[in-house]
DNA sequence: TCTCTCAATATTGTATACAGTAAACAGAAT
DNA sequence: ATTCTGTTTACTGTATACAATATTGAGAGA
């Protein structure tokens, strides 16, 4: 059989385990505040809930401790993790380091593929700029250029790390109420400049844009989250 | 019973579990190198020869994983890590990244505890001045120094993620031919004058310390480490 | 009424047993 | 000889069963 026949093949989706779709379950119940900060995570009844038995449920809920989404303890279980906003303030804190560290290497490091997956989501923005989008597409797009960006780095341990944090910042920007305007002046630009500066290899540029542009998504993200959580307590 | 009475008291132990022995035996045996690079780790192998069922090992496998000191791949088991230079090389860009944010925050959010405890580890640098010391020793006096400056920076999240890279950081330790000069030269002065500056404050000092001799401890130990891998190979 | 003790219960920690996957090998076909 | 193919084998992935721990609540004593 001819190369360029195999090639053509779209390749096989990689065979998943019961922990990754566990996981999956998880995360996207507590994303949608299904299982909302504080409850028990007994890990029977999801065993249950889930069909499948108590390990792979473990194993998920010692994932999503590292993610932040999850609090487990010593012959006591785990429960959903409650984000205060100082756990805000720690996410964009290292956020902002590890952030810093990869355009500073990605200026260096940059490939033509992420140069294209980044302006491909950039397209995906300005596509939506006429349409009421919902805050998951928004999140997805923000935090998709971003680890990209990180992405390009080229740097495992950083994309790991960065990786860890993702799950904690896709709730932070949960909070927001997104508009159109949102988009218009405030992630097609930033974004754009930051994209731009990579691929001109302007270290000093890249650097400056991508600390303001946190700053400021950090403001913002405090305002709507704060709000969230007062509306939470009453 | 009076509160004093109780407070006087060594807290109990807090209760461990088999992950936790497994853990510290896989990692001691890792960087003692009797489990050398490569090396297959096979549940079943590690439990019978710990003595505890495959649960237990399989939960440190993961965890061990995240400290970079074993891969995992789907359905083909846990080896050890073959660590190389580029290895070395990320380690250190994002220990350099965490630590700067450390130290920025230490400046501003340290106690006297922590600074008592940095002495501490100081005087017992400066009390084996004129033993001859293990690598092993030398390695745990300078991470636990920088173990107590991340503490300082009372950031949970930024403790944990160094956390993680903190074996990495002691198996590239290990492979320096550690001097008294070391300690004289080296050790002492600059992590004294680290503490110094976290202690009065100078953001700045601090910050340009940190820089430098982290800087100074990658270009040493990169030495040492190719030394290392390069003896390995024939 | 309050505190203490002790059993009952619920839930995690651990062990064992079974199922599924992938590498390794031997034999057949070319 | 070499490539293919089926079978074996060795392991991880998953399920179930048992042990140990921590919380709860009821009853006894002050």
């Amino acid at each position: 059989m001819a190369r360029d026949t195999l090639s053509n093949l779209t390749s096989i989706q990689e065979r998943r385990t019961l922990v990754h779709d566990v996981l999956e379950a998880l995360r996207q119940a507590i994303w949608e505040r299904q299982l909302q900060p504080g409850i028990r995570l007994r890990e029977e009844e999801l065993a249950e809930a889930l069909n499948v038995s108590r390990g792979p449920v473990r194993e998920a809920l010692i994932q999503l401790e590292y993610e932040g989404l999850v609090i487990r303890e010593q012959n006591r279980g785990a429960s959903v993790a409650r984000l205060e906003r100082e756990d805000l303030d720690e996410v964009y804190s290292l956020r902002m380091a590890l952030e810093k560290l990869a355009v500073q290497l990605a200026v260096k490091n940059h490939n033509d593929s992420h140069l294209a997956q980044m302006q491909a989501i950039l397209d995906d923005m300005r596509s939506v700029l006429d349409e009421t989008v919902t805050v998951q597409r928004a999140a997805d797009l923000d935090v998709s250029f971003h680890e990209v960006v990180i992405k390009s780095a080229q740097h495992k341990r950083l994309h790991h790390f960065w990786s860890t944090l993702r799950p904690q910042i896709y709730i932070f920007l949960l909070s927001r109420n997104v508009a159109n305007s949102d988009f218009r002046e405030y992630m097609l630009p930033w974004h754009q400049d930051i994209l731009d500066a990579i691929r001109d290899r302007n270290e000093k540029t890249a650097l400056e844009l991508i600390e303001t542009h946190l700053e400021a998504s950090y403001t913002r993200v405090l305002v709507s989250y704060e709000e969230f959580l007062g509306a939470d307590q009453s």
